[in-house]
This record gives C-alpha cells, sequence and structure tokens, in this order.
DNA sequence: GAGTTTGAAACT
DNA sequence: CAGTTTCAAACTC
C-alpha cells in the first residue's frame, strides 16, 4: 500500500546533495567560534549547525528535534550565561547569544544551555563539556543540539506571535550592510554569497524591528536582505508578509531561490523552482500548505513556514536514521571521557556510516569516529521491526508519540504534512515525549532534551494515563512497524534484557509504561554499569537477536533472494507450546525461521520449521500476521471460520522459499549505503516504498549497511567465534552447529552463509574495536 | 481492562 | 549446567 506520494516525498530528498542547499551546506566553512557574541554570526552558526546536523547527525530523531526545539521556547530561557568560547574555535559554542535589538533590549538566546544544562544533580557537567576533545571526524565540538534549539526559538518566537523582541536583531546586519554593501553579488542568489562573510547578515532577522530597523538609518536593510535571502521563496515572502518574511529567512534561506522575489505567492512556481532543485518535497508541500493557510492562522503559518526547513531536517535525518535515543556506550578504543567530549560538542553519536557522508567530511561535522552506530531498537526490536507486515508500516506515517517519531522519518515529514496550527499542536505534542537529560547525557543521549521541562519523568515514571496495554495496542496498530516499543516494566527498573527498551540499547521515554525506571539518561552511570554487568555475563546480550545471511548481492552477486529464513535468531527459541507461531517465539517475532539453534517442540514456525521446511518471504509473513489477525478476528466474532486458523501451519511449498517476496523482506535498500550518503538517502526512499520494515528504514536506515555486512559489528562481523560464543552463550549452548545449515533455504546457504547481524546492536559490545565499528570507509 | 499464557532472562 | 524463579510481552477473555 505504499503510496505513490511516500516515495514521491522521498524521492527527491535522495537528491538532496545535488541541490543547491545541500551543496550549501556541503560547502559551509566551519563556523568561526563565537567567542565574542556575535547575533549574527551566532545565528549564522545556528543556521549552519542546524542543517548540518540534519546531515550529520544520524542519532539525531527528527521528531525528537523538534521536541526539541518546540521545547526551547524562549519562554524557558537558559539560566546559564556561560561564555560560549568552549568550543574550541569551531564556533558552534555552548552558551548564549546575546541578541541587540535596535531597542537596545538584549535577548539571550541560549544555544546549549538548556539542553546541556546538567540537571541540579549533575552540576559538573558544563565543566565536562569544556573538556571535551574534538571529536574524530569533522567538527567534533559542535554541538548541533544547541542550534535546534535555537531555531526552534525562532521558530516559535515567530509562529507564537512572540517573534518581536525574540529575533536577533538586524543591527549588526545593518551595520554590516552599511559597511559592506554588497548587494549585487548577494542578489545573485548564490549559495556561496550566504556562506560569506555577510552570510551571518542573511540568516539574521528581527521581526520586532521591522518597524523600527527598517526605519532606521538603514532603511535599505530590508530589501538588502530581501535580496540577500532571495532564496526564500518569494511566496512565502509575499504570503507572510515583509517583516514575517524576514523571519521566515533565517529557517528557509535554504530553500531554492525564486527567481522573482517579488513574484505573487504561486505555489506551482515554487513546486517548479522546488523541484528543479531537487529539493525535497517537503519543501514543496510546506509551502502549499502555507499557501493554503489563512491569514488567521498566518503566524502560526509563520512557524510552521519558517520550520520547513526543520521538516526538511526531519525528513533527512529519517533518511538517515534515526538513533536518537540509543546509548552511547563505552566503546573499547573510545574512552567515555571522549565520547563525551564528542557529545559535549555535539551531543551526537554518529554513526560510522556517517562519517561516509560527503557532507560531512567537509564540514565540522559531529562525527564520532569509532563511535558506535547505535540504533535504537536493535535487538527484539529490531527484529519485531523485521517482521513488521507492510500495512504496518503503513501507518508509520501516522505516528507521532514516542520513540516511532524518534525512529521512523515520516511521522513528521512530509508524509503527514500539516497545517500551522497542527503543526503547532503536533510540535507539542510531541515535546510532551521528552525526557529530561541526565547527567553526561550528552554520553547517552544523541539529543538533549531539557529537563527543566519534564520533571515528571525523572523517575521513568509514565506520565500518560494510558495504560500499556493501551499503548501496546497503539504501537502494534501504528508504531510496531517503527520500531518504537514501549516498555511495560514494573520490576526491572528497566535495567534488564527483560525491558525491551533496554535490551535494545534505547531510553525509555514517556510514552514508555515503566515504573520505577533507571533506562533513563539522568541514569547513565546505572544504565551502563547494569549493561557492563550484562556484558560480562553475555557478550552478546546486546546484540541482535537476529542474525541474517549476508547479502548475496552484495557479496557474491548471487540471486539476492532473501527470506526471512535466511536470517536466523542468534539463539534460538525454546517454546513449548506456542509451536513457534506466536509472538512469544523471539524467532517468530523476529520474521525468521528457526534453526537447528532452537529447541523449540513442535515447530511450526512459518517462516522455516527447524527442520528446514518451509520458509516465508516478507509476504508470507505478512500473510501470515494477517492470517492470524484474520483468526483472531474470526475467533473474537465468529468462530466460525476455523479453516483460516490452519493457515498458521506452514503449508508453504518449497518454492516459496525462493518466492519473490523474499527480497523484500530483506533490509537491503536501507543497508547498502551509508549513512548520510546521498545514496542512503536513496535507499531509504526505497525503503518506504518497499515492504521492507519500517524500522530498517527509518531508525534503523543506517543500519541498512551493517545489515549487509559492512557495518556489522565485529562482536559479528568476521568474528565467527562470537556467533559461536552466541550459541555457547545461549540457552542452547548444547548446539553448535551453525543455524539453518542443511536447509534449504535461501542460495545462501550454498556458499556459506556469512551471518551478520539483522541489526546493529545499539549498545555495541564493550570489546567491540572501534574501528570495527566504522568498517565503511 | 483484567487476567492468563508464554518464554526469555535471571537467579540458585 | 540444570532447574527454578522472575519478568514482561503476548495473548485471551
Amino acid at each position: 500500500m505504499d503510496t505513490p506520494e511516500r516515495s514521491k516525498v522521498v524521492t527527491p530528498i535522495s537528491k538532496f546533495e545535488d541541490s543547491p542547499v545541500f551543496n550549501f551546506i556541503n560547502n559551509l566553512s566551519p563556523i568561526q567560534p563565537v567567542k565574542s557574541v556575535n547575533a549574527a554570526q551566532t545565528f549564522h552558526s545556528l543556521s549552519y549547525a542546524s542543517i548540518t546536523s540534519i546531515f550529520t547527525s544520524p542519532h539525531v530523531n527528527p521528531q525528537k528535534e523538534l521536541r526539541s526545539l518546540l521545547r526551547h521556547s524562549f519562554s524557558e530561557l537558559p539560566k546559564h550565561e556561560t561564555s560560549s568560547d568552549n568550543d574550541n574555535g569551531h564556533g558552534l559554542s555552548v552558551g548564549e547569544v546575546q541578541t541587540i535589538r535596535p531597542s537596545g533590549c538584549t535577548v539571550k538566546c541560549s544555544l546549549n544551555e538548556a539542553n546541556l544544562d546538567p540537571p541540579d544533580e549533575c552540576p559538573d557537567v558544563s565543566s565536562d563539556l569544556a573538556k571535551s576533545e574534538p571529536c574524530d571526524g569533522g567538527s567534533p565540538n559542535h554541538n548541533i543540539t544547541p542550534f535546534y534549539i535555537a531555531r526552534s526559538d525562532l521558530k516559535w518566537d515567530v509562529s507564537l506571535d512572540k517573534r518581536k523582541g525574540l529575533f536577533l536583531t538586524q543591527v549588526d546586519l545593518q551595520d554590516k550592510h552599511d559597511s559592506e554593501p554588497n548587494e549585487e553579488e548577494l542578489t545573485q542568489c548564490g549559495w556561496e554569497n550566504l556562506i560569506g562573510d555577510d552570510a551571518d547578515n542573511l540568516l539574521i532577522f528581527d521581526p520586532s524591528t521591522e518597524a523600527d530597523a527598517f526605519d532606521g538609518p538603514n532603511e535599505n536593510s530590508q530589501e538588502n536582505d530581501v535580496k540577500l535571502c532571495n532564496s526564500f521563496p518569494s511566496s512565502l515572502q509575499s504570503d507572510v508578509g515583509d517583516d514575517v518574511a524576514e523571519g521566515l529567512q533565517l529557517n528557509v534561506s535554504f530553500l531554492p531561490c525564486p527567481e522573482e522575489m517579488n513574484s505573487v505567492p504561486d505555489v506551482d512556481h515554487i513546486k517548479e523552482q522546488v523541484e528543479m532543485d531537487q529539493t525535497p518535497q517537503i519543501f514543496l508541500e510546506n509551502f502549499q500548505n502555507h499557501s493554503l493557510t489563512s491569514d488567521r492562522n498566518r503566524k502560526l503559518d509563520y512557524g510552521f513556514t519558517s520550520g520547513i526547513s526543520i521538516a526538511c531536517k526531519v525528513e533527512f535525518q529519517q533518511q538517515r536514521g534515526t538513533r536518537r535515543r540509543c546509548l552511547n556506550f563505552e566503546v573499547p578504543g573510545v574512552p567515555k571521557m571522549s565520547l563525551q567530549s564528542d557529545s559535549t560538542s555535539h551531543n551526537l553519536i554518529s554513526c560510522p556510516s556517517d562519517e561516509e557522508h560527503p557532507s560531512v567530511d567537509s564540514h565540522p561535522v559531529p562525527l564520532r569516529a569509532g563511535s558506535p552506530c547505535m540504533l535504537p531498537g536493535i535487538g527484539l526490536h529490531l527484529n519485531t521491526l523485521a517482521k513488521t507486515s507492510r500495512d504496518k508500516l503503513l501507518t508509520r506515517g501516522a505516528m507521532l508519540s514516542g520513540r516511532r517519531l524518534i525512529s521512523m522519518p515520516s511521522s513528521a515529514g512530509p508524509l503527514s504534512p500539516f497545517t500551522g496550527q497542527e503543526h503547532q499542536d503536533k510540535s507539542l505534542s510531541i515535546q510532551r515525549d521528552l525526557e529530561l537529560p541526565g547527567n553526561e547525557i550528552q554520553d547517552l543521549m544523541i539529543v538533549q532534551n531539557d529537563a527543566s521541562e519534564v520533571p515528571a519523568l525523572t523517575n521513568g515514571e509514565d506520565l500518560r494515563p494510558i495504560s500499556p496495554k493501551k499503548k501496546r495496542r497503539k504501537s502494534e496498530i501504528g508504531s510496531e512497524s517503527d520500531s518504537c516499543k514501549r516498555c511495560n516494566c514494573k520490576k526491572s527498573q528497566c535495567l534488564k534484557l527483560y525491558c525491551e527498551c533496554f535490551a535494545a540499547g534505547v531510553f525509555c521515554v514517556e510514552p514508555c509504561s515503566c515504573q520505577g525506571c533507571f533506562n533513563k539518561p539522568i541514569h547513565q552511570e546505572k544504565v551502563l554499569t547494569t549493561r557492563k554487568q550484562i556484558e560480562s555475563r553475555n557478550p552478546i546480550a546486546f546484540a541482535p537477536k537476529v542474525i541474517r545471511a549476508s547479502e548475496p548481492s552484495c557479496d557474491t552477486g548471487e540471486d539476492a533472494n532473501k527470506t526471512p529464513a535466511s536470517a536466523r535468531h542468534k539463539r534460538g527459541c525454546n517454546c513449548k507450546k506456542s509451536s513457534c507461531l506466536k509472538k512469544y517465539c523471539e524467532c517468530y517475532q523476529g520474521g525468521v525461521g528457526c534453526s537447528v539453534s532452537c529447541r523449540c517442540e513442535g515447530c511450526k514456525n512459518a517462516f522455516g520449521r527447524k527442520d528446514g521446511i518451509s520458509l516465508l518471504g516478507d509476504e508470507e509473513f505478512d500473510q501470515e500476521e494477517e492470517k492470524n489477525a484474520c483468526e483472531e478476528t474470526d475467533k473474537s466474532d465468529e468462530g466460525q471460520q476455523n479453516a483460516n486458523i490452519q493457515t498458521d501451519i506452514p503449508q508453504f511449498p518449497e518454492n516459496m522459499s525462493q518466492s519473490a517476496p523474499t527480497q523484500d523482506f530483506r533490509p537491503p535498500q536501507t543497508l547498502a549505503p551509508p549513512v548520510g550518503d546521498s545514496s542512503q538517502l536513496e535507499s531509504c526512499t526505497t525503503l518506504r516504498n518497499c515492504d521492507i520494515p519500517l524500522p530498517q528504514c527509518g531508525k534503523f536506515g543506517s543500519l541498512g549497511k551493517s545489515i549487509l555486512g559492512d557495518d556489522t559489528p565485529a562482536i559479528l562481523r568476521g568474528n565467527r567465534s562470537l556467533i559461536s560464543g552466541v550459541k555457547a552463550s545461549s540457552p542452547n549452548r548444547k548446539r553448535v552447529s551453525p543455524p539453518h545449515i542443511g536447509t534449504r533455504l535461501t542460495p545462501n546457504h550454498k556458499g556459506g552463509r556469512k551471518l551478520i547481524l539483522k541489526s546493529i546492536p545499539s549498545f555495541p559490545s564493550l570489546n567491540t574495536d572501534v574501528n570495527s565499528e566504522n568498517p565503511m570507509k
């Protein structure tokens, strides 16, 4: 049911790297240190960082970014006013940005403080941050989050009509214009122009000054600004009005530039421009939405429109796979402090694949060489994802809450365009999902949250009255595909593998119904300790539960006939009563067939019995689930169609194993391209159109590669002993033979399967070599 | 929504 | 290492 629309939305993004926007971002020179609070410069940095992060922050979930952004309204301006000279000269400093307004009032815009602000119990975070070391890749010290915050602030200021007095003033801008009138160059709308010295000015806007500023000494400033920012769609400018339009420039400065600045709002024109520039569809849609917005909602639209770039970011981020809540555990070779340092700068845990991102290379992007590619939802989550039915995947776009947002790009992206009000509402909703960041959160959290806002969540108490079951239902309905499970732990404190969140290497979030949860950023230490303990017992405890054969097409060029059966549960199941036909069975849940590793009794796993009999492709799997669902429905309704029940029993001809659907099952498209790479984007795009479980595409978008093997954690990749270790450590230790051997499954078996993780462990093994984590490149 | 079932995880 | 207990998800009613 993948709608063309989806693909339509995604495809343009995949080409985004070719677009001027991308080039611009890619060409942006490292941001200069913001030692003196130069509002203009800072803002420029913000814009840059914000955008850059889109391309470089694999871990940041756009959805959450939005939350963060929304969260940090000026109403919650940071209390800290630390100097912004902490960033090792990369300009993306943590600190405040003073916005000098014409009126002389100073608005302090916190870039980082809000996020970096350590919880009360962790007052030394700042110092840690200050000590942060540059990360290996790109620009280590950029804390992107803050910029998001700043952007969000701007955005919300505008949308909430608080824009007056909240934006950076044009004072500097005007001054510069006076001193450096380079209007001609600027009007060329070259992206380079934006990057130039005046770029700062270009990105600065203070709606509040619209009246004053332009009446002031530099009446031309507005004009100049407009010209300078001619990248801003004319329609928007016209539509929203000059005052807002300028404000919008801040956020939409990267949009394709309509040739006619003063043209009447013309959605088609914009569309044309956008398409021409291969700009992500989101722009277009947003524009359209904008044009349709009533004046009454105009302000909101401003915010929304201004948030286009954010939305775009979201989309990009989604494409890149989000790993926002992944815990960043220590990785051998990567000292914790180092990570912290990195995180300090960026609070980002970059995936190896990210480093490959072209844009990243040239930027001071928050890359963390050697950082584990932590994907939320590894392990059981991932497995669940793998089995997600197509239909479920389709629904993901509608999900906005909880991890779904984190994982699935589509939720807030172009797929669900909404009006300004809707946007606000959603944003607010998202905001509610934020958690408190904890100490050294940078280590754990890809994206920081404002601690000040979620007091109630401190202990992991579920704030939502929704019962766990309800949530579960919800997730089943719409978010399961996004692999964003929500735990309901009551006694484990979410520090045991019982907890799906913990097992998946992600923090519990608001949607979780857990009680006494310690799987929160604020309890990082405990989480880490616990994790270590668990890993000491079982080094691969956090490894994906399902391992799958490498892609034949990639490795050998063989027929890429992938079926769920080509993957196997790392330990095998131990089902006694479920016949491996229920989700109780992890094999079944993971959409993989049982193998010799399984100790199940009466195995009827539709994906492949222990004895190697039937196999189900992705479609089969979906059908199977559907059938099961039907069975349930039938039972509840009439119970008359018992015949359907028989569908549970795998009656799969041998040839089914090679049925077309099998190819869909693998997360392939997603897999191959490195995160951040344009190809990856395309892959994601493909994923959206394919039947591949969503999780792999979105949340684990970057995962794809890992699945393919390149990114496979050392734990499993190239370390057969580890695989053996899996078995050894598994309850089934007695069984030594590799999974699915001798089965007539896929061609993969012939050539000696290369077992790889179906997903990257969100919690890389402590023993994992850092480099191995990033085999790519 | 409450209760039951199930099997993994944890414990002994 | 086997058996038992604990746990939370999956499932049923």
